[in-house]
DNA sequence: TTCTTCATGTAAATAGTTACATGATTCT
DNA sequence: AGAATCATGTAACTATTTACATGAAGAA
C-alpha cells in the first residue's frame, strides 16, 4: 500500500471518529477543504485501499434498505498515520483564477479592467453547497 | 479551440511581450507561479494549440544550431484574451500538505506534534530552483 | 574540459473533477 | 406527493507533474 495525499486526509479524519464515506466527504468540506479538498472519486476508492491494507476496518450498518458502511481506524492504521505525519513536503500550491485574470487585466482599458475586478464579487454571492 | 486554464496564462504572458516556451516557463515561475503554476508539459502543447488557432504566431529564430522558437500574440489572440478575462470563476484552491499534517498532529503526544511543526521549517531552507 | 544554462518536446504516470446511476429515507 | 437528503460507487474526462531524450552555447 503506497500512501498518497488522500491517504492522510481520510486516515486522519477517521482518527477523529468512525465515519462513512459520505460523512468523510462532508467532514472534508467543512474542515480541511480550505487547504486540502477531496472528492467522492478520491474518497471511496481510497477507503477500499485502506481497508485492504488493514489500516481501517469497515462494517455494513443494517439500517433497513438504506446502505451505509461505517469505517474506523485500526491500531495498525493509527501507527501508520502517526508515522506518516512526519513526512517532508513544504510546498504550498494555490490556484486562484480571479488573480490570474486580474494580473492580465492590467493591460485593458480602465473601464474593462474594472469590469474584470467586479465580476468575481458578483460570483461571491453564490455560496458553495457545503456551507 | 476550447480555451482552458493554461490558455489564459500563456496568452496573457505573450500579451506582455513575445517569448519562447522556455521564456514563458521562467516568466510563470517568477510571476503568476504563486497563484497559477504551469509546467513544460502544459506550456509546449498549449503553444501548439494556440498557434493552430491563430491566436499566436511562432517563428524559428536562426541562432546557429541552437533551436529557439519565438511566439507573439496576434490581433485575434488579443481580442480573445480580452474577452476571456471577463469569465467567472471565483473559487480559490489551496493545497498545503504541511497544514494537513499539522491539523492531524493535534492528536499526537506533545513532543511528536512539535516534531511535525518543526519538520517543514527545515525543508524551507531548500529554496526552489527558480528563485 | 566540464558544468551550467538555453532550449524543445513528449510519454507515462499521477491527481483530481464531473457527472451519472441507483435507491431509500426524511421532511414539508 | 414531491423535494431534499442520505448513501454508495464508478467511468470518463480533464489537469498536472515527472522524468527523460536531445543537443548547442557559454562560463569556469
Amino acid at each position: 500500500m503506497t500512501p498518497n495525499a488522500v491517504t492522510w486526509a481520510v486516515l486522519g479524519l477517521l482518527g477523529w471518529r468512525p465515519m462513512s464515506g459520505y460523512d468523510i466527504k462532508r467532514a472534508v468540506d467543512r474542515t480541511i477543504r480550505h487547504f486540502w479538498a477531496a472528492s467522492y472519486g478520491q474518497i471511496y476508492p481510497e477507503l477500499k485501499r485502506l481497508e485492504e491494507a488493514g489500516w481501517i476496518s469497515g462494517k455494513d450498518a443494517d439500517r433497513g434498505g438504506r446502505s451505509r458502511r461505517g469505517y474506523r481506524i485500526t491500531a495498525a492504521g493509527r501507527r501508520e498515520l502517526e508515522g506518516g505525519l512526519h513526512g517532508y513536503e513544504t510546498r504550498i500550491e494555490m490556484r486562484d483564477e480571479s488573480l490570474l485574470r486580474l494580473v492580465f487585466a492590467d493591460g485593458l482599458p480602465v473601464e474593462e479592467a474594472l469590469g474584470v475586478l467586479a465580476a468575481p464579487r458578483e460570483g461571491d454571492r453564490v455560496a458553495p453547497a457545503y456551507l
